[in-house]
DNA sequence: ACGGCCGTACATACTTGGTATACATATTGA
DNA sequence: TCAATATGTATACCAAGTATGTACGGCCGT
């Protein structure tokens, strides 16, 4: 997924400048994630190149010149359509675990249901790291809760998803 | 995820050249997936510049020349540590949906419940298509047929989260 | 027969998403 | 005082992926 809405939608609050777009979408959208500031200046270019966003400078009380940016209609539309319009939803062909699985099979030497029970056993200590960091987040924030709900709703799909692969390829 | 490994697998097998692998992946590896040929050959020049595969030149009966790439034994062993090592299990942080919801909480007008249940129904649609493919898919590929299990656990995976969100955000 | 389309085959330009790093100044704290 | 940290922007670089260009040959219909 690209920051482009996130950056979309933090403006729709009001002008801001790069620096502190990130550090709000750290601080306050996505309090998990973490945003490379490089990218935040180049999405902000495409987002002005395309008519998204428009900036102004502005001379700092401390002597700093900011680039403030503020939405245009066109990227107020934008951001209400990406809104009300459904995400897709890919199939995630290419998926690593598959091709792994799909390689082991058409080679000499490497047996399938090995693979299988490593990607098991990852997916499990995986999904332990999550369990503990959900269990952290009780309480705290209900954002964070949810991102790690669908982490944890993920995990053990795949984790069936395995045992259903070993059944099928036995 | 990358073409790279799917490459180095085919190859296995013996020596290729991109237009050929192409074919096969589509016609025999993944074969629900598209790859675009200029992939196979930007990533065939990225594995040879890393030592992975090298190429010979070969003038074919029909008097075009291809490049066969074959493994190398650097590349031979990549392959293996592929295989042996745990894929990556992302967390999904920059999830598209949950940004969508975060960020209509966030702006006045947008009522995220709508958000949710607008989701929802795309993601129901995209399950029942994903469902009658699976049951075309029924008795004649075993992997095609695992690859739309893992698309369906998903999706069924999301929705089940989706539900998650506007019960705990109501 | 020939003109168009399709299959085979490789190459390159371009876009996007993402990381790392460089650069500059101000504040803060040991 | 001097080093680390915070604020702030910019650029180079890389990988993944898409679209397009360029050949050549075979096949098919009119």
């Amino acid at each position: 997924m690209s920051i482009r809405h996130a950056i979309l939608g933090l403006l729709a609050n009001g002008p801001r400048h790069g620096y502190d777009l990130r550090a709000t979408y750290q601080d306050d959208l996505v309090r998990a994630g973490k945003l490379n500031i490089g990218q935040v200046y180049t999405t902000l270019d495409r987002l002005e190149r395309d008519g998204f966003v428009e900036h102004e400078r502005v001379v700092g009380a401390e002597g700093r010149d900011k680039k403030v940016y503020a939405l245009t209609a066109h990227g107020r539309a934008e951001l209400d359509r990406w809104i009300a319009g459904p995400s897709p939803m890919p199939l995630d062909l290419r998926n690593e675990v598959f091709l792994k699985i799909a390689i082991a099979r058409r080679i000499e030497g490497v047996d399938p249901q090995d693979v299988i029970e490593r990607e098991r056993r990852a997916c499990f200590e995986r999904l332990h790291e999550v369990t503990q960091a959900r269990a952290r987040a009780q309480g705290v924030a209900v954002e964070d809760e949810l991102l790690l709900d669908l982490a944890v709703l993920r995990l053990k799909a795949f984790l069936k998803w395995l045992d259903h692969c070993e059944e099928k390829l036995s």
